[in-house]
DNA sequence: TCTGGGGTCCTAGGACCC
DNA sequence: TCTGGGGTCCTAGGACCC
């Protein structure tokens, strides 16, 4: 049986923030996007003034009582050192570490006689050494630990971790706990599930799982089974590497003209090339986009170019590549607000993909697909051959599940199952 | 007036192939 | 008149995450 836990520093970058400057402790304080746009963290006496995440600074700052809010632009490079700090910590206590995000990361606690001390442990730690206050979610299954740790935050009485390890445990907390605090679960998703009349945690794990798979798809359908304490999304401590990079801007005002806008696609492109090198891989393919401003009454125009790039393309090729995919989509008229560069399909120069579909005889592709079927029922996917599920048509893409990370944990079990 | 900047995965459907 | 079945590759778009 699988133990995770899920530490999660507390309104992170106000922490940081807080590590640096103990004269904002106890204070109202959020950190704004670039341009200082949104409001991408708050401490919990901003929450207390109404700030919602991820909510406009200039719709929030007017709110009366959000006078005394302290505000700071956001400092990456700061986070990103003291995400390595919290690392360490981690680390030092615990047999195995899976980064997930800036702020989150997965313990795996499988073994550990008593998952709960370490919690506690880890948590005096994090706080002592990296000064970072932090949350512990404990479960048998990542996206049970990411609820506890949900619930840890929510019931600030509880010393700041929960633990689900246990059937009777969960049972509580999943009737107490709305649909909508499931990692995996987005408004479409708590949407179409509140038709249904299901409104908690609880709720949903009365559906059974094929309809949950109707209703919300293979990925629902994983999130379920991971609820009922079913491990399907593994632990790896493995870094994968990177398959996609951008660089996106909203402009500060909105772009009319053409030059403008090639002066902005070739700096994006730049900077692309920029993190491409600093990661040490290469692309396969470009996609240049632009827009309009959704929320404005303006005109719509949305477009979007993607093409293959050779995988040595220099720099200034690529900025060439880049402006003339720009100048193709560019329309006149419009007002856009925001363009951006992504680098797709990204590889180290020397890796070479794996093979898993070596031509063969029939016979053999055939056992291929049936081992595939079993590994792809088992983790909660649509099974691979669309005759054999008895779904109408094949709508199934090769190429993308080759390239998906759960797919490549799986390569194993299914060379040996075909063999 | 001012609404972030990154990412991943899944589904659908068209063009094309044998 | 009948209009396959199994596949690849690509684009577009939705949904979700931090």
């Amino acid at each position: 049986m699988t133990v995770f836990a899920l530490v999660d520093g507390n309104s992170f970058y106000c922490s940081c923030e807080r590590a640096f400057d103990p004269t904002l402790r106890n204070k109202p304080l959020v950190v704004l996007s670039n341009n200082d746009g949104c409001v991408i963290a708050r401490t919990q006496e901003a929450k207390d003034r109404g700030v919602k995440m991820a909510e406009p600074w200039h719709i929030a700052s007017k709110r009366p009582g959000a006078k005394d809010i302290i505000w700071m632009s956001s400092n990456y490079a700061l986070y990103g050192d003291m995400s390595r700090r919290l690392y360490d910590v981690l680390a030092a206590h615990a047999p195995a570490v899976e980064p997930y995000s800036i702020d989150e990361m997965f313990l795996d606690l499988t073994g550990i006689p008593d998952p709960v001390a370490l919690a506690h442990r880890v948590r005096a730690a994090a706080r002592r050494i990296a000064k970072i206050p932090t949350c512990v979610g404990i479960g048998p299954t990542k996206t049970i630990a990411k609820l506890a740790n949900k619930a840890a935050k929510s019931y600030r009485t509880d010393a700041g971790i929960c633990d689900l390890s246990t059937e009777a445990a969960r049972a509580a907390t999943y009737a107490a706990m709305e649909i909508g605090d499931v990692w995996g679960l987005g408004p479409a998703a708590v949407a179409k599930l509140a038709r249904l009349g299901v409104a908690t945690v609880a709720d949903f794990m009365r559906l059974p799982n094929d309809e949950v798979r109707e209703l919300l798809t293979v990925t629902g359908a994983r999130t379920h089974r991971e609820l009922s304490g079913v491990s399907c999304i593994p632990f790896s401590q493995a870094p994968t590497t990177r398959k996609s990079l951008a660089v996106t801007r909203s402009f500060g005002r909105a772009v009319t003209r053409w030059p403008e806008m090639e002066q902005a696609l070739a700096a994006y492109a730049t900077r692309a090339a920029e993190k491409l090198r600093r990661h040490g891989l290469v692309a396969g393919g470009v996609q240049v986009f632009m827009r309009t401003n959704p929320f404005s009454k303006d005109p719509r125009y949305v477009s979007q170019a993607t093409f293959g790039i050779e995988t040595t393309a220099d720099t200034l090729v690529l900025i060439k590549d880049v402006v003339r995919a720009g100048e193709h989509i560019w329309r006149d008229g419009y007002r856009y607000a925001k363009a951006g560069v992504v680098l797709l399909d990204l590889v180290h120069p020397a890796e070479r993909p794996r093979d898993l579909f070596p031509s063969t005889d029939r016979e053999s592709r055939a056992r291929l697909m049936t081992a595939l079927d079993t590994v792809n029922l088992r983790y909660g996917r649509r099974t691979l051959s669309p005759a054999a599920a008895g779904i109408g048509h094949a709508s199934w893409s090769m190429r993308r599940q080759k390239l998906s990370p759960q797919y490549t944990t799986c390569i194993d079990e299914i060379l040996s199952a075909r063999a």
